[in-house]
DNA sequence: TCTATTATTGAATGAACGTTCTATAATTCT
DNA sequence: AGAATTATAGAACGTTCATTCAATAATAGA
């Protein structure tokens, strides 16, 4: 009975995604997300009520994709203490790639908004707290197999994973370089070991 | 042979960063730093040339204080594992703070303008290298005193404490709590000691 | 005391901001 | 085919932005 919708909505999101993680919401106009996505003022407005709106959408599109892909890299690896490892390699050589420069959206935005901004910051902390929940049943079920050793605390190694990653994507966007990289690899996996 | 300077400029450089501090570069008008210095449009771009100047400055200002009272608290402790442990004890108490919400003001520039400004991860760069020397140092002492195990890498280990801070300082301000923080904490200091 | 110099003031500037609005195009149901 | 409905386009809105400027106030040397 009306004129269909002629955007894909992921497309948009995606391409809005990519617009405020390289600059940030605040410096993220209109006009450059209409220049991004294509579509008039008057129909981002339409489909997301306003730029906040668009933000968290483009938030979530990247959370849930991150979260999703993390999960399926675990769950194909040959075990779940191997499956952390190639996350972390992957992780701090993502981080020490002085072309890229740039962080998690995630983090990027915790530390904009977060502060003051109730909403983002509960959107932000489900996205961590999956990701967190994934890491969390792989080293319970490492230590279930005896591959992680059983005086370890899993729910402890759980939160500091998390907190290396933090620490590796501001490391990306400061000073990307594979040696020093490298040496906080190390002592995160050390932590993954006997000791 | 002129009026001279009526303001302190220390005064209106800590009023500066603490407003930068809290909302960022981009979110932070020149109105909001007029009423946070009580300095008129005119008198701030005669100090400082422009909104960045001044940014830059509140920078550096914030960068340096950070840096000395880290350099003081390690002089101060009774061994350099002990500043060091003392220290990492501060932040974890500090992120673990509901109320304060607030990450390092470097931290939260990095990810706000590093990645796009070469000026402003220099000058990051600068500060973040300043803590990390402090620290290599302790770590070094340390060693030589056989506080710290021989076959630990202490240039490893003090690009690790550096992404340990910043993994806390996205902790506090996106989930606040005593328990997670002293969950990081523990995984930190256990590689500190002999294993 | 007068002159030169510089700090301070706050209004003025044009550009850019997020958002809204009206006219138009496209589609479906009757 | 016509009527009803909704997406799209892009100009227009008032506001706020960073910055500049002309007028004024305050000081130091002559």
């Amino acid at each position: 009975m009306a004129r269909p919708i002629q955007f894909e909505r992921d497309n948009v999101l995606e391409k809005a995604m990519q617009a405020f993680w390289a600059h940030g919401y605040c410096a993220t106009s209109i006009a450059d997300l209409v220049e991004a996505t294509q579509l008039k003022p008057g129909s981002l407005y339409a489909a997301f009520k306003s730029k906040e709106g668009l933000f968290l959408a483009a938030l979530d599109y990247y959370g849930e994709q991150g979260a999703t892909r993390i999960g399926q890299a675990l769950a194909a690896a040959d075990s779940p203490l191997a499956g952390i490892r190639g996350y972390f390699q992957q992780l701090a050589r993502d981080s020490a790639d002085a072309q890229a420069m740039r962080s998690c959206f995630l983090v990027n935005t915790a530390l904009e908004l977060a502060g003051h901004n109730e909403i983002v910051r509960e959107h932000i902390n489900r996205h961590f707290d999956t990701v967190e929940g994934h890491f969390l049943r792989a080293l319970q079920a490492a230590q279930a197999s005896g591959e992680l050793a059983a005086n370890k605390d899993p729910r402890a190694l759980a939160v500091f994973l998390m907190n290396s990653i933090w620490g590796l994507r501001v490391l990306g966007v400061t000073a990307p370089d594979p040696q020093r990289s490298q040496a906080v690899l190390q002592q995160i996996l050390t932590l993954l070991d006997e000791c």
